[in-house]
DNA sequence: TTTCTTGCAAAGATTTTGCAATTGC
DNA sequence: GCAATTGCAAAATCTTTGCAAGAAA
């Protein structure tokens, strides 16, 4: 992700509108690698911002997906994460703490892909499926 | 997907029941390259099967994916989609009119990664984002 | 007969939508 | 002031669950 600055400029250099509820919601994904959804997000700025409403981190989140400053992962079925590093890595999600970390190849570049099946390749990630560390511990049971 | 006789053997094996609406929902997935979602399936039933419950095609679709039966996708955040094909492939979906199909990559089996991240790595995929040939197609709009 | 499965309806959860009130510019 | 955005509530999915009735073994 840009500096909450750059992202500012390019949504008033694209005739959107800067709103408080807004910078809120970068500034909550700035550095933010826990792959939050939606609903992590809102209550992360409930207390500072009361009168927030989920729709609005919805429609932000998908509008910050569309104009490509952060990117909405499919990994996780029970919801929608969104993960502000737009460099290219890969995910893994704990199949028994449901969270997401990320994952970084050396080899093989997929993000050089453009075009498979006669497709026109707009992106292009992987998905691992596993159990953390953590959950192996049977003496922890801290659910991360 | 093995064949309907060996799924039926295994679920027999395992104490599970072999029920008519079991052997439709396999039958249905047979051979099927569609990737479909539970309300596909239950539409394709519902004519030979009027009393069907959706509840029982989640139920089953769910069952065969635990005993790795078929292989459920998250490529689409609309719907659990299900493949029986259980053989090394990834998927593409296009964007457009969101139909999924398989990608067949020669390289970099990542079916032999077991370890990433600390973790204990239970499935790896591919998954690609793109525009098919039909949907870049100006003259055609079918929707497949 | 015993246990599992089905079907139905209700409940849960996530996400979208309509619209009046508000706010950025 | 105009147009975009917010917040709220309702609606629209998709998926899960509780439970009585029914079917497999």
């Amino acid at each position: 992700m840009k500096s909450i600055d750059q992202i500012v400029q390019k949504l008033r250099d694209s005739g959107a509108k800067v709103t408080p509820q807004r910078i809120a919601i970068l500034k909550s994904l700035q550095g933010n690698t826990s792959h939050p959804g939606a609903h992590e997000i809102y209550h992360l700025l409930k207390d500072d911002f009361p009168s927030l409403s989920k729709a609005t981190v919805y429609n932000t989140l998908d509008m910050l997906s569309q104009i490509g400053e952060v990117r909405e992962l499919t990994i996780d079925r029970a919801q929608a994460r969104f993960d502000p590093d737009m460099s290219f890595h890969d995910h893994i999600l704990c199949t028994k703490c449901r969270k997401v970390e990320d994952v970084h190849r050396k080899d093989g570049d997929d993000s050089t892909i453009t075009a498979v099946n006669g497709y026109e390749v707009l992106g292009a990630s992987m998905q691992f499926y596993g159990i953390c560390a953590a959950c192996r511990e049977p003496t922890e049971e801290k659910v991360n």
